[in-house]
DNA sequence: ATCCGGAATGACAGCGCTGTCAAGAAACCT
DNA sequence: AGGTTTCTTGACAGCGCTGTCATTCCGGAT
C-alpha cells in the first residue's frame, strides 16, 4: 500500500506535479480537459494529498482549533459537532483542545498548539474566551481568532453570542403571564458572564411588570446539580415560598425538581420550575423541563464560519447573534390559588 | 513573532541543526554539555519544533486519532477526556474524528484521516469498532489500531473492555437479593454488542437463582430515553407488573422513572429501577439511580496507553479488562409485600 | 609517537507539497 | 504577417525537520 503521492498522479496523468497541484487547489489557468484528466487519475489512484506536506509548503494548514474548558459534556459535545460539521464542509480539519482555565499552562498549551500544528485559526469558548493572556498570545502570533459568547473584551475579536438577558427576561415574563408573582431565581456560576446576564433579564422582567424584586427569592448557585438542589431547598423551605423557580441552567433546575420531590410537592400545580439551555437532561426528568433552547451546535458552526471568512478574506462581521427559543414543557403551569 | 525554527536555535547554540535535532529527540551521542547548552538556548528562544515538519521528515507524527460514533454526549466526552489526558502525558496529540456508522463514507473518512494527517495510530470506539470495512482499511495501511469494547472480530486488534455480562449479572443478583422475583428488563440498541451481553447477564443471574425467565418481562429498547419510557409503560401496565425494572442504560432507566411517575407509583416502595453506565443523568433524576459505573475515561486512557505501546514497541497486550462498580442509590429498595 | 575504535558532530538529501518565475502555446490586435 | 497579450504549463527552490553517511575528535592500546 505504497502511499500515493502527487508524483504518482502527475506521472500517470502525464503532467507536472505543479499542474496536479493546481487542479487540487482549484487554481485557474488549467485547460478544462487537463483538469478533468488529472481529477480522474487522482480519483482512480485514490490519491489523498498529504495535509502535512501542504502545510509545510504553503501558508495554509487547513486546520483550525477549538479550545474549550467546560465541564458540561452536553455543551462541549454539541459545540464540537456543530463546529465539526461546518469545518468538514469546507474541508478544514478541526482540532479539539481541552484546557483548564485555572491551569497556568493554558497559555503555553495554546501557543504550543499554534506553533506545532500551524493551525490557520482558533476558536475560544467560554470561559477561556475571556482569558486576556490567551487572547494576547494568539494576537501576538497574528492568528485569526473568533470567540464564543465572550463576556468582556468585546473588541478583541469577532464573536458569536446569544442574548442571554433577553432570553431570561422572556422566560420570566412567561412565568408572570402564568400568574406567578413570587418567582425564585437561582444564579449560575459567578465566573460565567452568562450568569449575570440571566439575572439581569430576570430583574428586568420584574420591573416591567412592577413586581418588587425580593432579595430573598434569589439564591446563588454554580451551574451544578447539587447547587440547584441546595438552592431549591433554601427557596422551598421559606415561610412564604415562591410558586415558581427559575434556575439559570437545566442541571440546577433538575436539582430544584429533586428538592420539590423531597417535599412531596405536586408539579406543576404547587410549583413551576424552569431551566435554561435545553440539554438532554431537560427532557429526561419528571416533569419535563420548560427551558430556553440554546443554539449550541449552531454557535459552533457560526464560529467556524466566521473564522473561515476571517482566514480567507481577512475580515468578517464583528459579531453574530443567534436566536434562542423558549421551550414549554410540563414543569410549568398556571399558578393555583 | 518571527517563527523560531531549528535554524535559529542551531545558530544561537553554535552547533549544526542535526545536533539540535538530536537533543530534541533525546538521541544518544551528544556531549552532556552540548546537550545542556542546546536545551537552554531552545528554552530561551521559546522554540517549538514544528510537528508538521517533523512528521513530513520522519516516520512519526506524534498524533493519534480517536474515532467514535456515539450519540451519547456523556460517553464521548469522558472517553475523550480520558484519552486526551493520557496522550498529552506522552506528548502525543489526539485527533477526534466523529463519524456516522451508517454513512457509506465512513471508510473514506477514516482512510483520508490516516493519509492526510499521517497519524501514528487509531483508536476505534463502538460501534465503529465493529465495522469490518473500517478495520480492514486500517490494517491495509499498516496503521496500529486499538479498539474499545469490540463485540466481535476479537483477533483483529488489541482492545480494552469491561465485562458487561458480569456487571449485568451482579446488578440482577443485587435486585434478587432485595427480594425481587419479577424483574423487568429493557434491552439496548441491537447494533451494540453490549446490549446482548447485558441481557445475557440478566438471564444468567435468573438461572443461578432458579427464577424462571419470562419473555414478557423483557422488552426491546434502543438506549434512548424515549425507548425507555415506552418500555417502562409496557412493563408497568401489565396485569402482573414487575416489582423491579433493570434498564440497559441510564437514559432508558430515566424513561422508566417517568413512566412510573405517570402511574403515580411510589419509588422505590412500589418499584425499584436500575440503570447502567452511571452517567451524570443517573445522579440528576428523582430518585437517584442505582446503576453500574462504567470506567469510560479509564477506557479511553487505557486504549491510548496500549496504542502508544503498540507504536513504540510493535506489540502490547491482546486485551485489557477494566473494572465496573455497582453504585447503590435511592431508586432501588427491598420488595414490599 | 602511531594506530585504532567508538563517540560526537556535521553535510546533505529528501519527505510531499506550494510559490515563484520563466517558457511555450494560443488568442487577439493592428 | 508581425507583435502583443493572455493562457497554460513546467522547472526549481524551498517549507522545517529527520535519516544516512561521512568526517572529526578523543582516549586507550600498541
Amino acid at each position: 500500500m505504497g502511499k500515493v503521492t502527487i508524483n504518482e498522479v502527475s506521472a500517470a496523468a502525464g503532467v507536472s506535479i505543479k499542474t496536479v497541484s493546481r487542479v487540487l487547489n482549484n487554481e485557474p489557468n488549467v485547460r478544462p480537459e487537463t483538469r478533468q484528466r488529472v481529477k480522474q487519475v487522482a480519483e482512480e489512484l485514490n490519491y489523498r494529498p498529504s495535509q502535512v506536506a501542504r502545510t509545510l509548503a504553503g501558508r495554509r494548514s487547513h486546520q483550525i482549533a477549538l479550545a474549550y474548558d467546560n465541564p458540561s459534556a452536553n455543551y462541549v459535545y454539541h459545540l464540537q459537532m456543530g463546529a465539526y460539521e461546518r469545518a468538514s464542509q469546507s474541508n478544514f480539519r478541526l482540532l479539539f483542545q481541552p484546557c483548564a482555565i485555572n491551569d497556568p499552562n493554558t497559555e503555553a498549551n495554546v501557543t504550543a498548539l499554534i506553533d506545532e500544528t500551524h493551525v490557520d485559526g482558533v476558536i475560544l469558548s467560554p470561559p477561556v474566551a475571556e482569558s486576556p493572556v490567551v487572547i494576547e498570545a494568539i494576537a501576538r502570533r497574528n492568528t485569526p481568532l473568533v470567540r464564543i459568547a465572550p463576556g468582556s473584551l468585546h473588541d478583541a475579536s469577532p464573536y458569536v453570542y446569544q442574548d442571554d438577558e433577553e432570553a431570561s427576561r422572556e422566560m420570566t415574563e412567561y412565568l408572570v403571564a402564568l400568574g406567578h408573582q413570587r418567582i425564585g431565581f437561582i444564579c449560575g456560576h459567578p465566573d460565567h458572564v452568562a450568569s449575570h446576564s440571566r439575572l439581569a433579564g430576570y430583574k428586568r422582567a420584574l420591573e416591567a411588570h412592577r413586581l418588587t424584586f425580593e432579595p430573598d427569592l434569589v439564591v446563588s448557585g454554580r451551574f451544578s446539580f447539587e447547587s440547584g438542589l441546595d438552592g431549591g431547598r433554601k427557596l422551598l423551605t421559606q415561610a412564604n415560598r415562591p410558586s415558581a423557580i427559575f434556575a439559570s441552567n437545566d442541571d440546577m433546575a433538575a436539582g430544584v425538581l429533586m428538592a420539590a420531590h423531597e417535599l412531596s410537592l405536586k408539579l406543576p400545580e404547587q410549583l413551576s420550575v424552569a431551566g435554561f439551555d435545553d440539554t438532554e437532561l431537560a427532557d429526561s426528568v419528571w416533569p419535563r423541563l420548560t427551558t430556553i433552547r440554546q443554539p449550541t451546535a449552531a454557535m459552533g458552526a457560526a464560529a467556524v464560519e466566521m473564522l473561515l471568512e476571517l482566514i480567507e478574506t481577512g475580515k468578517t462581521d464583528p459579531k453574530r447573534k443567534l436566536d434562542y427559543r423558549l421551550i414549554r414543557r410540563a414543569s410549568t403551569g398556571p399558578v393555583s390559588h
